[in-house]
DNA sequence: TGGCTGATGCGA
DNA sequence: CGCATCAGCCAA
């Protein structure tokens, strides 16, 4: 079977992003899988790092207050979409937008554990060698996956990100990660939000290699 | 440890 | 406009 035709079968409910308990949401997404599928080349992995941003509250978060401007927009739209941006001038992030329409927020993904399409990822990481980095760390990941701000607004629900519970490489239905097994702690180069800082907003799967360096 | 890199958003 | 600021990464 195509794997676009099993995936459908697996994409998460637009009903997980729309709660307004972005939290929560960054925590359940560990050991989602997600993809990627450009002209046909799928790759992808579990999730195993994510960090939440809160637009109302977060200093830390780009629609800190609310702050609506052409970058964040995006975050304002309803739960479901790709938050895509450049950081340093360098770095593709990806988010995924969470909550409501006019709710601005987002989940940082990380990291994740390769599994689908490894030989593509280091074509377009210029790797010669499976390394840990391939995709440790937001901006690793992005470059791993081919994804890039023309990404920025599109679902995550397919054509070109598909964000499901299906591990395709064993076929068989993503395990809910067990609670002793979730690492939480303050979010990574934020330091300019003060307090926020301190927040343990930063998620990640116990003893997992694929896990960023960033402390 | 520092250099790279460019969009972003602010104030003039 | 100019300019400081960044949710990183890598070689050494």
């Amino acid at each position: 079977m195509k794997t676009q035709t099993i995936l459908k079968e697996h994409i998460l409910p637009n009903s997980f992003y729309e709660r307004d308990d972005v939290v929560s949401i960054a925590k359940e997404l560990l050991g989602k899988y997600v993809y990627t599928n450009f002209e046909g080349v799928w790759t992808g992995g579990k999730i195993v790092e994510t960090e939440a941003y809160c637009g109302a509250t977060d200093k830390a978060c780009h629609a800190h207050l609310n702050r609506r401007t052409n970058r964040t927009q995006t975050m304002f739209l309803k739960g479901g979409v790709a938050y895509v941006y450049l950081c340093y001038g360098i770095h593709h992030l990806f988010n995924i937008v969470t909550n409501k329409q006019d709710h601005a927020d987002a989940v940082l993904v990380r990291g994740i554990e390769p599994t689908v399409g490894i030989e593509k990822m280091m074509e377009r990481r210029n790797m010669k060698k499976l390394q840990n980095r391939i995709t440790a760390g937001p901006g690793c990941l992005t470059q791993a996956l081919g994804m890039t701000t023309d990404l920025d607004k599109s679902s995550v629900s397919g054509p070109d990100i598909w964000l499901t519970d299906y591990d395709l490489v064993n076929s068989k239905k993503a395990t809910d990660v067990e609670e002793s097994q979730v690492i939480k702690g303050p979010r990574v180069g934020i330091d300019y939000a003060g307090e926020d800082a301190k927040l343990p907003w930063r998620f990640s799967i116990k003893d997992n290699k694929w896990v960023s360096p960033a402390k």
